[in-house]
DNA sequence: CGATCGCTTGAGCTATCTCAACCGGCGTGG
DNA sequence: CCACGCCGGTTGAGATAGCTCAAGCGATCG
C-alpha cells in the first residue's frame, strides 16, 4: 500500500520524490482504500457533491465542463499523481467533471477527513494548498494559450506541457509515451474544432516535430516543437519551496 | 466538526460579508499594515517572489501574463475583497503580474507568516484554500468562455460575472457600477483584438443589453445580456460550506 | 456482416484579425 | 492660453485562420 501511494501529491517535496516514513504512514491514515475503474467511467459528476477524495495511482483521465449548448471544454488532462476533488472537498460541489478515459487505479481518501487533515497536519494541508496554487498556475496558461495561440501553436504547447508531464511521473519511454485520447478531446481543450486539430496535426507530422497515433505520442525534435510552441526549451520542473 | 471551523476569517460566508469581531482580531495578528497606492502602480510582477501578501480593500486591479510574444492575457479582474499573491505565498515565485488599474487600498500580510497561520489557524488555512478552490473553479470558466463563445457572447459573460462580482461587494449602484478598464485590457482578457471588442460593445449598446462608457458599466437589461451570454439568469452567490 | 466510431480530407463560408485612418479629450510646455 | 502630442476610442476595408458541412475509409464489435 504505501509503494501503491508513492505517486500521491498530498507531499512531495520536489513534487515527485519518494515519501518519506512519516508521510507513508500519515496517507494510511487518510487514505480509506483504493479504487480500479476501467475506462469511460465518470469518476466526479458537475455539480455533484462527492463523499470521496482521489489520488491517480495510474491510468489516465480529464477533467470537463459540459457548457449550456451542450458543448465541452476539456479543463486538464489527468495523469498518475494528480489530486482530484479538490472542490468537491472544499466547496459544496464539483465545477466540472472528471472521467477515466483509460483503466484507472485510484487512491481514496474520506472527504470528511479533510477538516481533520487541517487541523492535524498542517503541513499536509500546506501541500494541498500548494496544489491548488499550482493547478491555478496550469490554468492561467491555459488560458494564455486559448487567448492568444494559433491552432498549430496551441498543439505544439500542449504537447510539450503533456510530455514533460509525462516525463516527470515515469510515463515516457524515450521519445515516446503513451497519450490515450481522442482527437476530439484535444480539440476541446484547446477550444479547436476536431477537422482543424487533424489538419495541424498532420503538418506536425509533416514537419518531423510530433507524431501522435494509435494512442501514442512521439517527439521527434522537441526543440523545434519549442520554437512552435513560442517556449523556452528547457523544462522547468514544478518543484515547491520548503516553505 | 461543524463547530471546529466556525469561524472563518480570512474572508467570509458568502463570499463578501462583513467579518466578525473574532475575525477581525484574528486578521489584527496577521496583518502587518496597510498600503495604497496609486493606479498604474505594479503590485507584483511575474516570476517575482513578493514578500507582501494583500488582500483588495478599494479600488480596481488586474492580474495579467506577459507572453514571450510581448502579447498580454489578462488573467481575471481585481476587486475589492480579492487575495493577491497565494502563488507567492506558497509557491516560489507569482507566475502572473498583478497592477493597479485604479488608487487601491491594500491590506498587507506577511508572506513568512503563512506558514504559521496553517500550523496555528487551521481554519484559516482552509479558508485560504477554499479561496484557491474558487480561483480555480473560475479560471475553468474563463477557459470555456474563450474556448467556445463568440466575441459578442464572451463580453456579455464578461459583463455579466463583473457585475454580480461588483454586486456582491457594493460596487453596483442600481443598474450601473464602476469599470475603470481600457477596451484593451477586456480584448486581452477575453482573447480578442480591441478593434473587435469595440465594435461588439457598439452592438450591446444598440440592442440596449449593456453599456459601457467612461469607466462606467450600466446593464440595462440583464436578462437579454444573460441570453446572449447563455447565462441562467439567476445569480449563485459564492458560498463555503462549514465543513 | 452491418453498424458505429474515430480519423482524414476537400470545399466553401464567416467571424475575427490586421492595417489604417480619424476623432476628441487631456496634459504639458512654450 | 494656445498648440501639440498622446492615448483611448471608433469606424471602414481587405485578408485569413478556423469553422461547418459533407463524404469516405479502416478498424472494431456485437
Amino acid at each position: 500500500m504505501a509503494t501503491d501511494c508513492q505517486n500521491c501529491p498530498l507531499r512531495t517535496r520536489p513534487i515527485f520524490e519518494p515519501m518519506t516514513a512519516t508521510e507513508v504512514a500519515f496517507m494510511q491514515g487518510f487514505k480509506t482504500g483504493e479504487l480500479e475503474v476501467e475506462g469511460g467511467t465518470t469518476l466526479m459528476m458537475e455539480a455533484s457533491n462527492s463523499p470521496q477524495l482521489y489520488t491517480a495511482l495510474s491510468g489516465m483521465g480529464l477533467r470537463y465542463k459540459t457548457l449550456l449548448s451542450g458543448e465541452r471544454q476539456v479543463i486538464n488532462f489527468v495523469v498518475p499523481g494528480d489530486f482530484i476533488g479538490l472542490q468537491a472537498g472544499v466547496m459544496q460541489e464539483m465545477q466540472h467533471s472528471v472521467e477515466a478515459t483509460t483503466d484507472m487505479k485510484l487512491c481514496v481518501f474520506d472527504r470528511k477527513r479533510l477538516w481533520a487533515l487541517f487541523r492535524d497536519h498542517p503541513d499536509r494541508a500546506y501541500d494541498l494548498t500548494w496544489l491548488a496554487a499550482v493547478e491555478e498556475h496550469l490554468l492561467g496558461e491555459s488560458l494564455a494559450i486559448l487567448g492568444h495561440m494559433s491552432g498549430l501553436e496551441r498543439i505544439a504547447r500542449a504537447f510539450v506541457r503533456l510530455f514533460d508531464r509525462g516525463a516527470a511521473v515515469g510515463l515516457t519511454r524515450g521519445a515516446e509515451m503513451p497519450l490515450p485520447y481522442r482527437q476530439q478531446d484535444l480539440a476541446d481543450a484547446l477550444g479547436l474544432s476536431v477537422v482543424h486539430v487533424n489538419k495541424m496535426l498532420k503538418r506536425l507530422r509533416q514537419e518531423r516535430a510530433a507524431t501522435w497515433q494509435n494512442g501514442r505520442l512521439i517527439v521527434h525534435d522537441r526543440d523545434k516543437l519549442c520554437r512552435i510552441a513560442q517556449l523556452e526549451t528547457d523544462r522547468q520542473p514544478m518543484t515547491r519551496p520548503l516553505i
